[in-house]
RNA sequence: GUGGGUGUAGCUCAGGUGGCUAGAGCACCAGAUUGUGGCUCUGGGGGUCGUGGGUUCAAGUCCCAUCAUCCACCCCA
Protein backbone atom coordinates (compact mmCIF):
# COMPACT_ATOMS: atom_id res chain seq x y z
CA UNK A 1 0.00 0.00 0.00
CA UNK A 2 2.57 2.88 -0.67
CA UNK A 3 1.17 4.30 -3.85
CA UNK A 4 -1.79 6.69 -2.60
CA UNK A 5 -3.94 8.87 -4.54
CA UNK A 6 -2.29 12.03 -5.27
CA UNK A 7 -2.38 15.22 -3.47
CA UNK A 8 -6.00 17.24 -3.24
CA UNK A 9 -7.15 13.67 -5.23
CA UNK A 10 -9.15 10.94 -3.68
CA UNK A 11 -11.80 8.19 -4.56
CA UNK A 12 -15.83 8.34 -4.53
CA UNK A 13 -16.20 4.69 -3.20
CA UNK A 14 -20.27 3.35 -2.95
CA UNK A 15 -21.85 4.22 -0.63
CA UNK A 16 -20.63 7.72 -1.16
CA UNK A 17 -21.16 7.70 -5.24
CA UNK A 18 -24.48 7.12 -4.88
CA UNK A 19 -25.00 10.77 -3.46
CA UNK A 20 -22.83 11.75 -6.54
CA UNK A 21 -25.57 10.22 -8.79
CA UNK A 22 -28.04 11.55 -6.77
CA UNK A 23 -26.68 15.00 -6.99
CA UNK A 24 -26.21 15.03 -10.56
CA UNK A 25 -29.34 13.67 -11.49
CA UNK A 26 -30.92 16.69 -10.10
CA UNK A 27 -28.37 19.00 -11.64
CA UNK A 28 -29.36 17.71 -15.15
CA UNK A 29 -32.65 17.55 -15.15
CA UNK A 30 -33.15 20.66 -13.74
CA UNK A 31 -30.72 22.50 -16.37
CA UNK A 32 -32.60 20.36 -19.28
CA UNK A 33 -36.01 21.82 -17.59
CA UNK A 34 -34.73 24.84 -18.52
CA UNK A 35 -33.45 23.89 -21.83
CA UNK A 36 -29.60 23.75 -21.39
CA UNK A 37 -28.20 20.66 -23.24
CA UNK A 38 -24.93 19.34 -22.14
CA UNK A 39 -21.60 20.02 -23.66
CA UNK A 40 -18.73 17.57 -23.31
CA UNK A 41 -15.27 19.09 -24.14
CA UNK A 42 -11.44 17.80 -23.10
CA UNK A 43 -10.08 17.95 -20.18
CA UNK A 44 -7.18 19.73 -21.42
CA UNK A 45 -6.89 22.45 -23.65
CA UNK A 46 -4.08 24.36 -25.45
CA UNK A 47 -2.65 26.65 -22.44
CA UNK A 48 -3.04 29.85 -24.30
CA UNK A 49 -7.06 29.51 -23.64
CA UNK A 50 -6.70 29.84 -20.38
CA UNK A 51 -4.19 32.82 -20.33
CA UNK A 52 -6.80 34.27 -22.49
CA UNK A 53 -10.17 33.05 -21.45
CA UNK A 54 -9.27 32.84 -17.65
CA UNK A 55 -6.90 36.32 -17.45
CA UNK A 56 -2.92 36.06 -17.20
CA UNK A 57 -3.03 37.75 -13.74
CA UNK A 58 -5.50 36.07 -12.22
CA UNK A 59 -4.39 33.54 -9.25
CA UNK A 60 -5.96 30.50 -11.38
CA UNK A 61 -3.85 31.46 -14.28
CA UNK A 62 -0.21 32.73 -12.35
CA UNK A 63 -0.16 29.91 -9.55
CA UNK A 64 -2.62 27.34 -10.19
CA UNK A 65 -2.30 25.56 -13.58
CA UNK A 66 -1.93 21.91 -13.83
CA UNK A 67 0.12 22.82 -17.21
CA UNK A 68 2.51 20.29 -19.46
CA UNK A 69 4.75 19.90 -22.83
CA UNK A 70 3.76 16.95 -24.36
CA UNK A 71 5.54 14.92 -26.64
CA UNK A 72 5.52 17.20 -29.70
CA UNK A 73 6.54 20.51 -27.27
CA UNK A 74 2.63 21.77 -27.16
CA UNK A 75 1.68 23.15 -24.15
CA UNK A 76 -1.28 22.18 -22.44
CA UNK A 77 -3.49 22.68 -19.37
CA UNK A 78 -5.76 20.22 -17.26
CA UNK A 79 -8.77 22.74 -17.62
CA UNK A 80 -8.97 25.33 -14.44
CA UNK A 81 -12.64 25.66 -14.73
CA UNK A 82 -14.96 25.08 -17.75
CA UNK A 83 -16.48 28.67 -19.10
CA UNK A 84 -13.18 29.75 -21.46
CA UNK A 85 -13.49 26.13 -22.87
CA UNK A 86 -17.32 26.64 -23.76
CA UNK A 87 -16.11 30.27 -25.45
CA UNK A 88 -13.55 28.18 -27.46
CA UNK A 89 -16.06 25.76 -28.40
CA UNK A 90 -18.60 27.93 -29.39
CA UNK A 91 -15.96 29.71 -32.09
CA UNK A 92 -14.58 26.55 -33.48
CA UNK A 93 -17.92 25.50 -34.09
CA UNK A 94 -19.05 28.54 -35.35
CA UNK A 95 -22.15 28.17 -33.39
CA UNK A 96 -22.29 32.14 -32.76
CA UNK A 97 -24.02 31.79 -36.89
CA UNK A 98 -27.30 30.14 -35.78
CA UNK A 99 -29.78 30.42 -33.56
CA UNK A 100 -29.20 32.31 -30.63
CA UNK A 101 -28.60 32.09 -27.60
CA UNK A 102 -26.92 28.69 -27.47
CA UNK A 103 -27.23 27.17 -24.16
CA UNK A 104 -25.37 25.24 -22.31
CA UNK A 105 -24.60 23.04 -19.11
CA UNK A 106 -21.23 20.60 -18.18
CA UNK A 107 -20.47 18.86 -15.58
CA UNK A 108 -16.85 17.03 -14.53
CA UNK A 109 -14.01 17.48 -13.13
CA UNK A 110 -11.49 20.79 -12.68
CA UNK A 111 -8.16 20.77 -11.58
CA UNK A 112 -6.31 23.75 -9.34
CA UNK A 113 -2.85 23.47 -8.19
CA UNK A 114 -3.45 24.59 -4.35
CA UNK A 115 -3.08 23.42 -0.95
CA UNK A 116 -6.14 21.09 -0.46
CA UNK A 117 -8.63 22.23 2.97
CA UNK A 118 -12.26 21.47 3.46
CA UNK A 119 -14.09 21.86 0.27
CA UNK A 120 -11.27 22.44 -1.64
CA UNK A 121 -9.23 19.76 -3.96
CA UNK A 122 -6.78 19.27 -6.65
CA UNK A 123 -9.28 17.74 -8.96
CA UNK A 124 -12.40 18.87 -8.26
CA UNK A 125 -16.22 18.82 -9.89
CA UNK A 126 -18.00 21.30 -11.04
CA UNK A 127 -21.27 21.91 -12.69
CA UNK A 128 -21.89 24.96 -14.46
CA UNK A 129 -24.18 26.51 -17.46
CA UNK A 130 -23.41 28.75 -19.96
CA UNK A 131 -25.86 31.04 -22.04
CA UNK A 132 -23.74 32.57 -25.10
CA UNK A 133 -25.95 35.22 -27.63
CA UNK A 134 -27.97 37.50 -26.22
CA UNK A 135 -27.52 40.13 -24.02
CA UNK A 136 -31.02 40.77 -22.22
CA UNK A 137 -30.81 40.85 -18.61
CA UNK A 138 -34.12 38.22 -18.84
CA UNK A 139 -31.53 35.58 -19.75
CA UNK A 140 -29.38 36.55 -16.35
CA UNK A 141 -32.29 36.66 -14.00
CA UNK A 142 -33.23 32.67 -16.12
CA UNK A 143 -29.63 31.75 -14.98
CA UNK A 144 -29.49 32.80 -11.54
CA UNK A 145 -33.66 31.74 -11.41
CA UNK A 146 -32.48 27.87 -12.58
CA UNK A 147 -29.23 28.21 -9.94
CA UNK A 148 -31.51 28.65 -6.81
CA UNK A 149 -34.19 25.98 -8.11
CA UNK A 150 -31.18 23.73 -8.45
CA UNK A 151 -30.29 24.21 -4.59
CA UNK A 152 -34.38 24.02 -3.93
CA UNK A 153 -34.77 20.85 -5.28
CA UNK A 154 -31.28 20.06 -3.88
CA UNK A 155 -32.80 20.52 -0.37
CA UNK A 156 -30.42 23.71 0.92
CA UNK A 157 -32.30 26.21 2.31
CA UNK A 158 -29.31 28.13 4.16
CA UNK A 159 -27.52 30.06 0.90
CA UNK A 160 -27.23 33.37 0.57
CA UNK A 161 -27.24 34.74 -2.88
CA UNK A 162 -25.45 38.07 -3.03
CA UNK A 163 -25.77 40.07 -6.52
CA UNK A 164 -23.84 43.09 -7.83
CA UNK A 165 -23.50 44.83 -11.29
CA UNK A 166 -20.48 45.50 -12.08
CA UNK A 167 -20.79 47.77 -14.72
CA UNK A 168 -18.88 47.50 -18.47
CA UNK A 169 -15.23 48.67 -19.02
CA UNK A 170 -16.35 52.08 -19.74
CA UNK A 171 -18.25 52.99 -16.50
CA UNK A 172 -16.26 50.62 -14.39
CA UNK A 173 -12.86 52.81 -15.55
CA UNK A 174 -14.53 55.80 -14.02
CA UNK A 175 -15.26 53.77 -10.78
CA UNK A 176 -12.19 52.43 -10.90
CA UNK A 177 -10.32 55.87 -10.70
CA UNK A 178 -12.69 56.90 -8.30
CA UNK A 179 -11.43 54.16 -5.82
CA UNK A 180 -7.85 54.74 -6.69
CA UNK A 181 -8.16 58.21 -5.80
CA UNK A 182 -10.13 57.47 -2.59
CA UNK A 183 -7.55 54.69 -1.29
CA UNK A 184 -4.30 56.13 -2.55
CA UNK A 185 -4.07 58.86 0.42
CA UNK A 186 -4.82 55.36 3.05
CA UNK A 187 -2.88 52.75 0.65
CA UNK A 188 0.23 52.69 3.42
CA UNK A 189 -2.56 51.39 6.10
CA UNK A 190 -3.73 48.21 4.17
CA UNK A 191 -2.58 44.79 4.87
CA UNK A 192 0.21 43.13 2.74
CA UNK A 193 -1.99 41.77 0.41
CA UNK A 194 -4.17 44.89 0.05
CA UNK A 195 -1.10 46.25 -0.93
CA UNK A 196 -0.30 44.20 -3.80
CA UNK A 197 -4.88 44.22 -4.93
CA UNK A 198 -3.99 47.87 -5.00
CA UNK A 199 -2.08 47.99 -7.77
CA UNK A 200 -3.42 44.90 -9.62
CA UNK A 201 -6.93 44.98 -8.87
CA UNK A 202 -8.20 47.98 -6.81
CA UNK A 203 -11.57 46.59 -6.59
CA UNK A 204 -10.47 43.52 -5.01
CA UNK A 205 -9.54 45.77 -2.00
CA UNK A 206 -13.53 45.95 -1.36
CA UNK A 207 -13.39 42.49 -0.34
CA UNK A 208 -10.72 41.94 2.06
CA UNK A 209 -11.66 40.44 5.30
CA UNK A 210 -8.92 42.21 7.42
CA UNK A 211 -10.41 44.81 9.90
CA UNK A 212 -8.22 47.22 9.69
CA UNK A 213 -8.34 47.10 5.66
CA UNK A 214 -12.27 48.45 6.10
CA UNK A 215 -11.67 50.93 8.40
CA UNK A 216 -8.63 52.49 6.09
CA UNK A 217 -10.69 52.95 3.08
CA UNK A 218 -14.56 53.64 5.24
CA UNK A 219 -16.45 56.23 2.75
CA UNK A 220 -15.32 54.19 -0.39
CA UNK A 221 -17.59 55.32 -3.38
CA UNK A 222 -19.87 52.65 -4.26
CA UNK A 223 -19.86 50.93 -7.83
CA UNK A 224 -23.66 50.98 -7.97
CA UNK A 225 -23.22 54.97 -8.02
CA UNK A 226 -21.32 54.87 -10.86
CA UNK A 227 -22.71 52.30 -13.66
CA UNK A 228 -23.77 54.44 -16.79
CA UNK A 229 -27.46 54.57 -17.50
CA UNK A 230 -27.65 51.02 -19.64
CA UNK A 231 -25.60 49.07 -17.51
CA UNK A 232 -27.89 50.56 -14.43
CA UNK A 233 -31.40 49.98 -16.36
CA UNK A 234 -29.49 46.59 -17.13
CA UNK A 235 -29.21 45.60 -13.65
CA UNK A 236 -32.58 47.35 -12.07
CA UNK A 237 -33.84 44.80 -14.63
CA UNK A 238 -32.41 41.86 -13.29
CA UNK A 239 -33.27 42.86 -9.61
CA UNK A 240 -36.99 43.44 -10.84
CA UNK A 241 -37.46 39.70 -12.72
CA UNK A 242 -35.76 37.98 -9.39
CA UNK A 243 -38.08 39.67 -7.42
CA UNK A 244 -40.95 38.97 -9.64
CA UNK A 245 -40.07 35.12 -9.79
CA UNK A 246 -39.65 35.13 -5.41
CA UNK A 247 -35.74 34.83 -5.85
CA UNK A 248 -34.06 35.98 -2.21
CA UNK A 249 -30.77 38.09 -3.07
CA UNK A 250 -28.67 40.39 -1.19
CA UNK A 251 -27.00 43.85 -3.11
CA UNK A 252 -23.19 43.05 -2.15
CA UNK A 253 -21.45 46.23 -2.65
CA UNK A 254 -18.35 44.45 -2.55
CA UNK A 255 -18.70 41.72 -5.00
CA UNK A 256 -16.01 42.28 -7.48
CA UNK A 257 -14.67 39.98 -10.33
CA UNK A 258 -11.49 41.06 -11.62
CA UNK A 259 -11.43 41.13 -15.60
CA UNK A 260 -12.32 43.39 -18.47
CA UNK A 261 -14.10 41.09 -20.13
CA UNK A 262 -16.37 40.34 -16.96
CA UNK A 263 -19.14 42.77 -17.23
CA UNK A 264 -22.83 43.86 -15.50
CA UNK A 265 -24.02 41.06 -13.11
CA UNK A 266 -22.28 39.07 -10.64
CA UNK A 267 -23.41 36.39 -8.10
CA UNK A 268 -22.01 34.25 -5.92
CA UNK A 269 -23.95 31.68 -3.47
CA UNK A 270 -22.81 31.33 0.07
CA UNK A 271 -23.08 28.75 2.68
CA UNK A 272 -22.15 30.25 5.62
CA UNK A 273 -21.68 26.78 7.96
CA UNK A 274 -19.83 24.48 6.13
CA UNK A 275 -16.97 25.63 7.24
CA UNK A 276 -13.75 27.03 5.32
CA UNK A 277 -14.70 28.13 1.79
CA UNK A 278 -18.55 29.23 2.24
CA UNK A 279 -18.65 30.04 -1.93
CA UNK A 280 -20.48 26.96 -2.88
CA UNK A 281 -20.82 28.52 -6.79
CA UNK A 282 -20.62 31.96 -8.44
CA UNK A 283 -21.25 33.55 -11.91
CA UNK A 284 -21.75 36.15 -13.79
CA UNK A 285 -21.75 38.11 -16.95
CA UNK A 286 -19.11 37.94 -19.20
CA UNK A 287 -19.75 40.04 -22.52
CA UNK A 288 -16.16 40.36 -23.21
CA UNK A 289 -15.36 36.93 -22.88
CA UNK A 290 -15.71 35.07 -26.39
CA UNK A 291 -13.76 38.17 -27.91
CA UNK A 292 -10.81 38.08 -25.85
CA UNK A 293 -10.97 34.16 -26.72
CA UNK A 294 -10.03 34.95 -30.52
CA UNK A 295 -14.14 34.79 -31.72
CA UNK A 296 -16.72 37.54 -32.23
CA UNK A 297 -18.24 39.92 -30.11
CA UNK A 298 -20.68 37.58 -28.17
CA UNK A 299 -21.67 38.17 -24.85
CA UNK A 300 -22.67 35.73 -22.29
CA UNK A 301 -23.59 34.87 -18.50
CA UNK A 302 -23.41 32.03 -16.40
CA UNK A 303 -22.43 30.35 -13.49
CA UNK A 304 -20.28 27.41 -11.77
CA UNK A 305 -21.37 25.41 -8.72
CA UNK A 306 -18.46 23.38 -6.76
CA UNK A 307 -19.69 20.30 -6.39
CA UNK A 308 -17.42 18.91 -3.33
CA UNK A 309 -18.92 22.19 -1.61
CA UNK A 310 -22.83 21.30 -1.86
CA UNK A 311 -22.07 17.95 -0.93
CA UNK A 312 -20.20 19.14 2.04
CA UNK A 313 -23.79 20.90 3.00
CA UNK A 314 -25.73 18.62 1.87
CA UNK A 315 -24.48 15.67 3.68
CA UNK A 316 -23.87 17.52 6.52
CA UNK A 317 -26.98 16.17 8.58
CA UNK A 318 -27.56 12.88 6.66
CA UNK A 319 -24.35 10.74 5.56
CA UNK A 320 -25.99 8.87 2.58
CA UNK A 321 -28.99 11.35 0.40
CA UNK A 322 -29.94 8.35 -1.72
CA UNK A 323 -31.74 4.84 -2.09
CA UNK A 324 -27.79 2.56 -0.42
CA UNK A 325 -29.37 -0.82 -0.95
CA UNK A 326 -27.37 -2.64 -2.97
CA UNK A 327 -29.14 -5.27 -3.93
CA UNK A 328 -32.71 -5.78 -3.48
CA UNK A 329 -33.19 -8.90 -3.87
CA UNK A 330 -30.39 -11.80 -2.06
CA UNK A 331 -30.40 -15.31 -3.81
CA UNK A 332 -29.23 -18.05 -1.43
CA UNK A 333 -28.17 -21.49 -2.14
CA UNK A 334 -27.51 -23.71 0.64
CA UNK A 335 -24.62 -25.48 -0.37
CA UNK A 336 -22.12 -25.24 -3.45
CA UNK A 337 -23.82 -27.62 -5.12
CA UNK A 338 -26.96 -25.48 -5.65
CA UNK A 339 -24.88 -22.51 -6.73
CA UNK A 340 -25.36 -23.44 -10.35
CA UNK A 341 -29.73 -22.89 -9.51
CA UNK A 342 -28.64 -19.29 -8.05
CA UNK A 343 -26.75 -18.08 -10.55
CA UNK A 344 -29.95 -19.26 -13.11
CA UNK A 345 -31.87 -17.55 -11.02
CA UNK A 346 -30.10 -14.12 -10.24
CA UNK A 347 -29.87 -14.36 -14.12
CA UNK A 348 -33.51 -14.31 -14.03
CA UNK A 349 -34.40 -12.11 -12.16
CA UNK A 350 -31.36 -9.74 -13.68
CA UNK A 351 -33.30 -10.08 -17.18
CA UNK A 352 -36.15 -8.91 -15.82
CA UNK A 353 -34.40 -5.72 -13.88
CA UNK A 354 -34.90 -7.14 -10.22
CA UNK A 355 -31.80 -5.86 -8.85
CA UNK A 356 -30.06 -8.69 -7.28
CA UNK A 357 -27.04 -10.79 -6.11
CA UNK A 358 -25.61 -13.81 -4.95
CA UNK A 359 -22.69 -15.20 -2.67
CA UNK A 360 -19.50 -15.92 -4.02
CA UNK A 361 -17.40 -16.60 -0.91
CA UNK A 362 -18.86 -20.17 -0.22
CA UNK A 363 -20.00 -18.77 2.67
CA UNK A 364 -23.14 -20.82 5.20
CA UNK A 365 -26.49 -20.17 5.24
CA UNK A 366 -26.39 -18.05 8.07
CA UNK A 367 -23.13 -16.41 6.94
CA UNK A 368 -25.20 -15.66 3.82
CA UNK A 369 -28.30 -14.26 5.89
CA UNK A 370 -26.20 -11.66 7.28
CA UNK A 371 -24.18 -10.73 4.15
CA UNK A 372 -28.00 -9.67 2.81
CA UNK A 373 -28.45 -7.77 5.53
CA UNK A 374 -25.79 -5.73 5.10
CA UNK A 375 -26.68 -5.19 1.72
CA UNK A 376 -29.84 -3.77 2.24
CA UNK A 377 -31.43 -6.67 0.78
CA UNK A 378 -35.43 -6.19 1.19
CA UNK A 379 -35.79 -9.85 0.66
CA UNK A 380 -33.75 -13.02 0.73
CA UNK A 381 -34.42 -15.97 -1.99
CA UNK A 382 -33.39 -19.59 -0.10
CA UNK A 383 -32.61 -22.89 -2.39
CA UNK A 384 -31.70 -25.81 -0.87
CA UNK A 385 -32.67 -29.60 -0.96
CA UNK A 386 -36.18 -28.77 -0.54
CA UNK A 387 -36.75 -26.73 -2.60
CA UNK A 388 -34.91 -28.33 -5.44
CA UNK A 389 -37.10 -31.35 -4.49
CA UNK A 390 -40.45 -29.28 -4.36
CA UNK A 391 -40.18 -26.82 -7.30
CA UNK A 392 -40.46 -24.00 -5.02
CA UNK A 393 -38.33 -20.93 -3.62
CA UNK A 394 -38.56 -19.76 0.07
CA UNK A 395 -38.97 -16.26 -0.45
CA UNK A 396 -38.13 -14.12 2.98
CA UNK A 397 -39.00 -10.83 3.54
CA UNK A 398 -35.88 -9.25 5.42
CA UNK A 399 -37.87 -6.34 6.77
CA UNK A 400 -41.13 -7.80 7.81
CA UNK A 401 -39.44 -11.36 8.90
CA UNK A 402 -41.69 -13.42 7.18
CA UNK A 403 -41.11 -16.16 5.10
CA UNK A 404 -43.03 -17.82 2.19
CA UNK A 405 -42.85 -20.53 -0.41
CA UNK A 406 -43.03 -19.68 -4.31
CA UNK A 407 -43.70 -21.44 -6.60
CA UNK A 408 -40.40 -21.38 -9.06
CA UNK A 409 -42.81 -19.91 -11.92
CA UNK A 410 -44.07 -17.21 -9.88
CA UNK A 411 -41.50 -15.91 -8.26
CA UNK A 412 -41.29 -12.79 -11.11
CA UNK A 413 -44.46 -12.05 -10.19
CA UNK A 414 -44.37 -12.41 -6.07
CA UNK A 415 -41.06 -10.30 -6.16
CA UNK A 416 -42.06 -7.33 -8.05
CA UNK A 417 -45.35 -7.23 -6.00
CA UNK A 418 -43.13 -7.20 -2.79
CA UNK A 419 -40.41 -4.71 -4.14
CA UNK A 420 -43.82 -2.96 -5.04
CA UNK A 421 -45.46 -2.77 -1.46
CA UNK A 422 -41.91 -2.17 0.21
C1' G B 1 3.17 30.34 -1.58
C1' U B 2 2.34 31.32 4.28
C1' G B 3 0.95 29.54 9.30
C1' G B 4 -0.71 25.65 12.75
C1' G B 5 -2.38 20.40 14.14
C1' U B 6 -1.90 15.13 13.34
C1' G B 7 0.52 10.33 11.55
C1' U B 8 -0.24 3.34 16.11
C1' A B 9 -5.03 -2.73 13.04
C1' G B 10 -9.61 -1.87 7.31
C1' C B 11 -12.03 2.59 10.39
C1' U B 12 -12.13 5.80 15.07
C1' C B 13 -8.60 6.21 18.63
C1' A B 14 -5.91 4.71 23.83
C1' G B 15 -0.79 3.95 24.90
C1' G B 16 1.78 10.01 32.27
C1' U B 17 8.11 11.76 33.18
C1' G B 18 11.51 6.04 27.46
C1' G B 19 11.24 -0.21 30.24
C1' C B 20 8.14 -7.41 29.48
C1' U B 21 5.02 -10.57 23.85
C1' A B 22 1.72 -2.83 21.44
C1' G B 23 -4.20 -2.34 23.30
C1' A B 24 -9.76 -1.01 22.97
C1' G B 25 -14.28 -0.13 20.26
C1' C B 26 -16.28 -0.74 15.47
C1' A B 27 -15.67 -3.74 11.06
C1' C B 28 -14.27 -8.73 9.18
C1' C B 29 -14.28 -14.35 9.87
C1' A B 30 -16.10 -18.45 12.85
C1' G B 31 -18.99 -20.60 16.81
C1' A B 32 -23.11 -20.53 20.52
C1' U B 33 -28.18 -21.78 16.99
C1' U B 34 -25.33 -28.82 12.02
C1' G B 35 -31.73 -24.63 6.80
C1' U B 36 -32.26 -18.49 8.49
C1' G B 37 -30.07 -11.84 9.06
C1' G B 38 -30.67 -7.60 12.63
C1' C B 39 -29.87 -8.14 19.41
C1' U B 40 -26.49 -10.77 22.82
C1' C B 41 -22.25 -13.79 24.23
C1' U B 42 -17.54 -16.48 23.03
C1' G B 43 -13.31 -17.13 20.06
C1' G B 44 -10.11 -15.90 15.81
C1' G B 45 -7.30 -13.39 11.90
C1' G B 46 -5.09 -8.75 11.04
C1' G B 47 0.00 -3.78 12.99
C1' U B 48 7.90 -3.18 9.48
C1' C B 49 3.77 2.08 15.45
C1' G B 50 4.23 7.06 8.00
C1' U B 51 9.61 6.82 6.29
C1' G B 52 14.93 7.65 7.16
C1' G B 53 18.55 8.94 10.57
C1' G B 54 20.12 10.23 15.68
C1' U B 55 20.33 9.94 21.36
C1' U B 56 20.10 5.55 24.77
C1' C B 57 21.60 -0.61 27.82
C1' A B 58 16.51 0.12 25.93
C1' A B 59 12.39 4.46 21.42
C1' G B 60 5.32 3.86 19.66
C1' U B 61 7.26 7.43 23.47
C1' C B 62 12.89 12.01 23.12
C1' C B 63 15.70 14.89 18.90
C1' C B 64 16.42 16.01 13.53
C1' A B 65 14.98 15.41 8.62
C1' U B 66 11.47 13.87 5.13
C1' C B 67 6.77 12.42 3.27
C1' A B 68 1.64 12.27 3.90
C1' U B 69 -2.75 14.17 5.81
C1' C B 70 -6.06 17.67 8.19
C1' C B 71 -7.20 22.84 9.34
C1' A B 72 -6.69 28.03 8.30
C1' C B 73 -4.73 32.25 5.09
C1' C B 74 -4.02 34.05 -0.10
C1' C B 75 -7.40 32.83 -3.92
C1' C B 76 -11.17 30.46 -5.70
C1' A B 77 -15.97 26.43 -6.71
Amino acid sequence: MSIKAPRGTYDILPPESFNWHYMERVLTETAELYGYYEIRTPIFEHTELFTRGVGDTTDIVTKEMYSFTDKSERSLTLRPEATATCARALIEHSIYGGAMPVKWYYLGPMFRYDRPQTGRYRQFRQFGVEAFGSDSPYLDAEVIILLIDILNRLGLNNYELHLNSIGCPECRQIYRDKLVAHIRPQADKLCKDCQVRYSKNPLRVLDCKVESCHVAIAGYPYIKDYLCDSCKTHYETVKKVLKDNEVNFLHDDNLVRGLDYYTNTAFEIHIPDIGGQSAIGGGGRYNGLVKACGGPDVPGVGFALGLERILLALTKEKEVLADNSYADVFVIAVGEELEDMSTKLVSKLRKNNIKSDKDYAGRSLKAQMKFANRLGAKIAIIIGEDEINNNYFTVRNMNKGEQSQVANDNIIEHINNILANS
